[in-house]
DNA sequence: TGCCAGATGAAAATGATTATCGTTTAGCAG
DNA sequence: CTGCTAAACGATAATCATTTTCATCTGGCA
């Protein structure tokens, strides 16, 4: 299950954020896209359709949403540049195609009694963890068979 | 078991890298730190004792001995900025401080079942997985229990 | 309808990384 | 030991992502 636009705008409203037309087309942008966006493709998004929106409202708001859980980031995918991106609802990983970037995601990640471990003998507390893979999904891998 | 400077050079010697000051300084200061360093750490620790060298001949040679495998990268710790860091002797994962910073290695993650998994459903061939565990280590949750 | 805290956009600052290019040098051949 | 050459270096500038600043604008409430 993934946040739509009302959820989205509900969760700021109720947090005492401003629903703005800038906000408005740039969660439109993030949510009609099945793929993770870097800031810079949201924003060249965005413009079509609004011409006159800064880059740095772009990179406010995703902090915004980013900040209420609303979207989420990856690090693999070649660069490490933090690549903005979807709407999760609750915990998940990544699945990272390392020839055209398509992202899945997935939630059963199991790493319960390794992180029970690790903490025991590292004598750490720990608070989180990123996991993520990287492969060629299936698209690229029959294109690149032929 | 990490390499030594001996290691290192005899690898960079053997696909014919040339062993200039320069390496010999950015190896030593690598190899001479427990925690990972970023490039511009690494630049400010190696300009003590080498005070005329650039900062790009950190990079370069950062990223020629990662070519190599003979240092790898973090990611999770606060900024994603790319945390160039030490070296490793095979597969293995990094678990990161949030207060100080200190990056422990560990090496068995046992995700095989769940790669095996995800290749199945997800219908990608991997080739590899990132994963970082994030949390307080023994002296920082000390020094904020008092 | 008017007000104002919060939001915006332009422009500049910052910080990391990469590209360019003329100079230097490691390491090999002689 | 000496000279040669490809590789490496350092200074500088360029690039690119991100953040800061600040004057102006506006969503949403009184």
């Amino acid at each position: 299950m993934l946040y739509n636009v009302r959820q989205i705008e509900s969760t700021l409203r109720q947090r005492g954020y401003k629903i703005t037309p800038q906000r408005r087309a740039i969660v439109r942008a993030i949510t009609g896209c099945r793929e993770h966006l870097t800031p810079a493709e949201i924003y060249g998004r965005v413009r079509r359709e609004h011409p006159g929106i800064g880059l740095v409202t772009v990179y406010r708001t995703l902090e915004t949403l980013a900040g209420l859980g609303l979207i989420c980031e990856t690090h693999a995918g070649g660069s490490c540049r933090s690549y903005l991106v979807r709407r999760p609802a609750g915990h998940h990983h990544h699945l990272i195609c390392s020839d055209c970037g398509t992202v899945i995601d997935f939630t059963d990640c199991d790493l319960a009694g390794l992180e029970r471990r690790l903490a025991r003998e590292k004598r750490f507390r720990i608070s989180g963890h990123l996991l993520e893979f990287v492969g060629q999904c299936r698209t690229c891998r029959e294109a690149a068979g032929i």
